[in-house]
DNA sequence: CTCAATCCCGTAGCCGCTACGGGCCAGCCG
DNA sequence: CGGCTGGCCCGTAGCGGCTACGGGATTGAG
């Protein structure tokens, strides 16, 4: 029934934007599909699977590449428990990476502003203490 | 004694990378300095000064444009507690924006992750979820 | 049939650097 | 004083992941 989809229907369908759409074709993520006589893109449910597979890991904040990594996988009917396990645990990995330098730069950019009355008192301590000797 | 720098040394004082030093001043973040003869750059001090606050400025993940904001403050000898606290507090909201978005990422990611054998098992429950109808 | 909405394509811009390439210059050793 | 190495010069392109723009063709609703 959702056969023969536009780009924008395919677009407004999956949440990704019509530009992006195309991108991930020029970039590989998507196989380039059929056209109509007239040179318009046409998708079928497979495509909306697929996309929405790949928003879904954008989602998540997978860099492209594990994405094609996994599709790749998905595509030559390679997927296993333990590849895709792998992928999306390193990918955890760094996400708690992240989140423990935006820990330590919240309690530095904290300690900073405290240093500071905020009222109209010329010559911040935030400025001498970031402008201060190396050391 | 520490007069009349040239660019490496400058870099290394400061640990902000030689390309990056000319980067900054391309984009107007540091003055254009003075030149030897044959045209090398030659940085004084106060160089040192402003590039040390640029680099810690970054570490605490300050964008460009707050840096070039609050050197603008200190150029024009503007700058107030009020004025540096606004800047701070509102990088700092941007940080813990990120913060909650990166937890939020985590449990899912590892809730998913959660789904999955890890074994050599074909056809893994994170592909079917990710694949899944809109809903 | 008209006309707005949708689609086509290619290219440039965003941030904050980093790297590359080809050539000039400074200073140290012999 | 010559040669050599390593530093500096400059401009430009690339990274990721889109987003925006511009100018044209097509589609489909009224």
């Amino acid at each position: 029934m959702t056969d023969e989809l536009t780009i924008g229907t395919l677009a407004a369908t999956t949440g990704v934007h019509l530009e992006t759409v195309r991108y991930y074709e020029r970039i590989g993520l998507l196989p380039p599909p059929t056209r109509s006589p007239s040179g318009h893109r046409r998708y079928d449910a497979e495509a909306v699977r697929r996309l929405t597979f790949v928003r879904r890991c954008r989602d998540l904040g997978f860099p492209i590449d594990s994405i094609r990594a996994m599709l790749t996988l998905v595509d030559r009917r390679q997927v296993t428990c333990r590849e895709m396990q792998g992928i999306a645990a390193r990918h955890l990995a760094e996400v708690r990476e992240k989140l423990a330098d935006l820990r330590q730069l919240e309690q530095d950019l904290d300690l900073l502003i405290g240093t500071c009355s905020g009222t109209d008192t010329p010559d911040c301590p935030i400025i001498d203490a970031l402008m201060a000797e190396p050391g």
